[in-house]
DNA sequence: TTGAAGTTTCAGAAATTATTGAAAGTATAG
DNA sequence: CTATACTTTCAATAATTTCTGAAACTTCAA
């Protein structure tokens, strides 16, 4: 298992900005490793490829499984496992977005309405519910809104995608033919 | 400079946050205590609210005016600057949104152009184009059209996240009424 | 100028996070 | 069962990141 490099520099490259995505390097480099390979690997693979420690990858392993971003694959008459990438870009686009969703939004919700519910104490607790409020309401927005674009069809949402700016366009015209939605 | 305990309970968690929106504790505490204070606060008070050092708060400063979350203030016959976060909750979360597209998408998608652009040398480096291929063309939609829904006033974006799933009624009027576009 | 009031920088210390590798655990073929 | 081929766990250690605080710097009123 040694990587072209090619295949190295994407790899490696896919480590480095892992941590900015959430997950440490050695998870981003072996994410990358099963992304670009068509066929499933052991994890003996992977560590050989990456040079890390077969106990690094268990974790490894298991990180991107609670992610749901692997798929482990029996080969008959091995007992290894293997593993390989989550079906389409699609779908790992959307396993993304929703752990990150749990991570960064739902934590923060979750204490905002705590927060919200208590009764200021002075003024300067009544000016700081009131932008909590604010963040809460634009959270919940965005929060709700994610969650209903991944329920969309691939193709629904790449059309919207591309409708791009248009997008102001077609709410106006929602606004003339459907007053009632 | 005393916290209430509610604040304080919002401070910290905002605080342990922080390091999954892309910066460190002390700096998603500091913007914490900015968004929740009416009056500005000088460097000193925040340093004294929080308990960390002065040179912290300084850094931290920079980071947060690197990302534009705050505002400087002065105020006439005093030396000291004075900070406060940035105007209100769209604005915070629009710069929020562009450092992140900055950070997290940028690199990569210039690393893949640069990778796409050069010529297969093997079977398995013309499987992992195909699959870079659309993670970039993925990437590329994404970024793009987040650029394109921060140009959207609030109002606008809001109607839209507002519409929820019904954005897919939406887009069938669009091909319904508007075939050319 | 000078010095007081403030800010920034940065080397080292502290805290946190990631990694290794050996030991413990698990499953299966025989 | 038991030996074997594999996986997982976790304590120790390495690497990285964050934080402190003293020193250097800046600004401005007098």
């Amino acid at each position: 298992m040694k990587m072209t490099p090619m295949i190295e520099s994407f790899v490696m490259h896919f480590g480095e900005m892992g941590s900015r995505w959430g997950f440490n390097r050695t998870v981003g480099q072996m994410y990358a490793l099963l992304v670009v390979n068509q066929e499933p690997l052991s994890a003996n693979d992977i560590a050989e490829a990456l040079s890390i420690s077969r106990g690094n990858v268990s974790m490894g392993l298991k990180e991107l499984q609670s992610w749901r971003l692997v798929q482990t694959h029996h080969v008959a008459g091995d007992r290894k496992d293997y593993y390989k990438a989550l079906g389409s870009i699609w779908d790992m686009a959307n396993k993304v977005f929703e752990e990150r969703r749990k991570r960064e939004m739902d934590p923060t919700l979750s204490l905002l309405r705590d927060i919200l519910i208590e009764t200021p104490a002075n003024e300067k607790e009544e000016y700081a519910q009131q932008r909590l409020s604010e963040i809460h309401e634009l959270l919940e927005s965005i929060s709700q809104w994610s969650e209903e674009l991944q329920r969309l069809s691939p193709e629904k949402l790449n059309t919207l995608m591309k409708l791009g700016s248009g997008v102001g366009k077609v709410l106006d015209m929602k606004d003339k033919f459907l007053k009632s939605s």
